[in-house]
DNA sequence: AGCACGCCGACT
DNA sequence: GTCGGCGTGCTC
């Protein structure tokens, strides 16, 4: 028998194996195959993909497998073809988008050691170094471990002449991958014994099986433990890991009764079992429409799903779900240990979990039974993977949802333009919540033209001030946001002009007063602080408003208030921010100065008013998403304001005429991206087309064949290409194509491999330089 | 992606 | 002869 596996590596190819029988388990598409792969017949991690009774064609060796380690296939059918869709729609091999999904404990790999012997013959003087450097350590030192210490490249060759001359042995061990394991004891049978295995014995009694690791919590020392296992009372097995317990969360409330609207929304998404857009004006009860219809689905016997932005697992989402689910659900996100990940994976695979909540990479969990999936905050750019296959789980998520028949709900106030767009083409049912559940108004919103206000205290309004006194003085908290760190992001000498650039990007650095530094926001480069401009000596000019600034001028205009900064700078995990909404909750912040990090998702109860600084900001990179960007960030922090308490908000903007600006402030929910579809399509940009960004790197002898590639990219039929931009590299340059359809990226591919540079492709970008 | 191999130029 | 720096080509 052979079997055809799916190895970890960019390229199409799948690799043949020869089955000999002696494998822990039968072959089974979806099993890992633990393989020799290379000269060096490494040890290597593949996915089974086929099993043949015929060899495979072709002149080649066909090496055995080494083992089968799984009783059980890890990857279901499905999910097998959405990893096939993946790798298809996002430029990358089937390995590629298999290993990007599987957590990474399930990767067995040959690590070897290298110990040291007394040279048979002499040494030069580079192959003496590494000599001495593996005879100093005590034990056996690993290879990796050595590549990090010696020259990278270099080192397996100098290896291989110190096993040469018998100056060195190499020893491999398997790394064992695989579900994480934990020791449960077992009640076996009745028996004499001391009285605190008495005890442990009447323990074990009354509930059958328990983690041995809670027996020695409890006081039962190793000893008692094996004691009773000697005599045969007791049996010690191995199981797989539990679940990593949810973390603590606030009290739960209550469940809540739908209103008709919310009710329409849920009857109507078990009836269609395809793809549906929820959107609505700020608390119309979203989350609670699609909690309900998880419960639902659970009730009748499905797993649900529940996809959130990398930001959103909030206590207060946690506490909601807890007060339906109590604490049968799971979490699954990159800040889990890869062991962790494993056993959510295993328990998705069982069935054992009804419910999964987690960020854009549980998009492919192998549910059981899967009867609902959930993207709430469709819009958020953080489902975007940022790593090759490029996969929006959006995307990926639509895809699962047509494989496996299974309604897949999108839920946002400010859907992508995409969506709105496929909802408007009748691809997505839409629905719409116009009505708040609260009895609390919607907050006041008000436009202020920074251009014509002259009573301007530096970037403070008159009208934002004495709003924001009022609320103060009433016992209120405030939120200003601006999206921007730091102090000033532009550096620049009056005299002469000089700006201070990054010196890999290109852009301009930030300058950190805290920090006293500039930092690039891009790449996160730091540069020595200068105050005199390196060109011409005349002092440097700071302009611009980041919130360090806004919080330091904030700062003497009302020095009695608590103000405080919330930031990557100031928050960087959920503990940083968890302690500063406490703050806020009790009543010690006044004001908070945020970026959006500060808006999102985090609910301020006492909030009652909401400042944006500067609105024309909020586009972010000038491409063609910078209107969407804009808009759904101003809409989503009004959407912060006046959730419990009624509240009032000022949108400060050089340009308020701005479309994306306007029509958030005045609440003209299709208006705006009726408009910004025309633009979209007048240019052929997307949802109109499929965007991709390519970065080829050329050599800088072969600007030529940069030129020749340009111009046959540009004889495909049916799409748009973007002159190549140069990076600040010197060697890449970025390429952004309109594609027609997805079918040309084949295509594309075979002429980058034709013209023989080394390339990389990101279809649906988030970003384009 | 690794990794080997081969070719080159630099330095003893 | 040794060393290090790339470009190239292959992996069942």
């Amino acid at each position: 028998m052979f079997i055809q596996v799916a190895l970890n590596l960019p390229v199409e190819e799948l690799f043949t194996y020869r089955v000999t029988g002696r494998e822990s388990h039968k072959p089974e598409v979806g099993k890992r195959a633990i393989v020799p792969f290379g000269p060096s017949n490494r040890l290597q991690t593949g996915i089974i993909v086929s099993v043949s009774t015929s060899p495979p064609e072709g002149n080649f060796e066909i090496k055995e497998v080494f083992d089968i380690p799984d009783p059980y296939p890890l990857f279901t059918e499905t999910l097998f073809r959405l990893a096939e869709f993946v790798s298809r729609r996002y430029c990358s091999s089937l390995g590629e988008a298999l290993f990007r999904f599987l957590p990474g404990a399930f990767i067995v790999e040959e690590k070897v050691r290298v110990s040291p012997l007394k040279p048979q013959k002499p040494l030069t003087p580079k192959e003496e170094e590494l000599h001495t450097l593996i005879s100093s350590f005590s034990s056996p030192v690993s290879v990796s471990f050595l590549r990090r210490k010696f020259g990278g490249s270099s080192l397996n060759a100098y290896l291989k002449r110190l096993v040469e001359k018998g100056a060195a042995r190499l020893n491999t061990q398997l790394k064992p991958g695989g579900p994480p394991k934990e020791k449960w004891v077992r009640y076996l049978k009745e028996g004499k014994c001391g009285p605190k295995g008495r005890e442990l014995l009447n323990l074990l009694k009354k509930h059958g099986e328990l983690p041995l690791k809670h027996l020695t919590y409890f006081g039962f020392s190793r000893g008692v433990i094996e004691n009773l296992r000697q005599k045969g009372l007791i049996q010690i097995t191995e199981k797989e890991s539990l679940l990593p317990p949810p973390p603590p969360s606030l009290s739960p409330r209550g469940t809540t009764e739908l209103t008709q609207e919310q009710k329409a929304v849920l009857e109507s998404l078990f009836k269609y079992r395809g793809i549906h857009l929820l959107s609505g004006v700020t608390c119309s009860g979203k989350m609670e429409v699609y909690l309900h219809a998880a419960r639902r689905a659970v009730d009748s016997g499905n797993s649900v799903l529940i996809l959130v932005p990398e930001l959103l697992l909030t206590p207060e989402l946690q506490s909601r779900i807890e007060s339906l689910f109590g604490t049968n659900y799971a979490l699954y996100h990159g800040g889990l240990t890869p062991a962790q990940r494993a056993s959510v994976w295993l328990k998705a695979l069982k069935g054992e979990v009804p419910l999964i909540v987690g960020t854009r990479i549980a998009v492919a969990l192998p549910m059981k039974n899967l009867g609902l999936i959930v993207l709430d905050e469709e819009q958020d750019p953080s489902y975007k993977e940022q790593q090759k296959p490029y996969y929006h789980a959006r995307t990926v998520a639509v895809k699962r949802s047509e494989l496996e028949k299974v309604p897949l709900l999108l839920v946002s106030a400010t859907p992508s333009v995409e969506s709105y767009y496929r909802a408007k083409r009748g691809e997505f049912l839409f629905h719409f919540l116009p009505s708040r559940v609260t009895r609390i108004p919607p907050p006041k919103v008000e436009l202020v033209d920074l251009k014509k206000e002259r009573k301007r205290v530096g970037i403070f309004s008159e009208k934002l001030l004495s709003a924001l006194e009022r609320a103060v003085n009433s016992g209120g908290q405030a939120l200003l946001f601006i999206n921007r760190r730091g102090y000033s992001h532009k550096i620049i000498c009056p005299n002469c002009g000089y700006t201070l650039n990054c010196k890999k990007c290109g852009v301009p650095v930030t300058y950190h007063k805290e920090k006293k530094c500039f930092i690039c926001h891009l790449c996160g480069t730091r540069y020595k602080l200068i105050f005199r401009c390196i060109k011409c000596g005349q002092r440097l000019e700071f302009t611009g408003y980041g919130t360090e600034r806004v919080t330091q001028e904030l700062k003497l205009l009302y020095p009695n208030w608590k103000i405080e900064r919330f930031d990557l700078d100031t928050v960087k995990t959920y503990k940083d921010a968890n302690r500063l909404i406490k703050l806020a909750v009790e009543g010690k912040i006044d004001v908070i100065v945020g970026t959006s990090i500060a808006v999102k998702g985090h609910n301020l109860p006492n909030l009652t008013f909401l400042g944006i600084l500067i609105a024309d900001q909020l586009t972010g990179p000038p491409d063609y998403m910078g209107a969407e960007r804009a808009y759904q960030a101003i809409v989503q922090a009004i959407g912060r304001v006046g959730r419990f308490k009624p509240g009032y908000a000022v949108v400060q903007a050089f340009n308020p005429d701005f479309y994306p600006i306007k029509y958030a402030v005045t609440g003209q929910f299709h208006t705006f991206y009726e408009e910004e579809l025309s633009y979209r399509k007048l240019f052929n940009y997307p949802p109109y087309t499929l965007g991709a960004v390519i970065e080829v790197e050329v050599p800088e002898t072969q600007k030529s064949k940069l030129k020749e590639l340009y111009a046959a990219m540009k004889k495909l039929p049916s799409q748009e290409v973007s002159k190549p931009l140069p990076l600040p590299n010197g060697k890449t340059y970025s390429i952004f194509i309109k594609l027609k359809s997805d079918t040309l990226l084949p295509k594309i591919k075979q002429l980058l491999s034709r013209f023989k540079v080394t390339y990389k492709i990101d279809v649906e970008p988030i970003k384009i330089p």
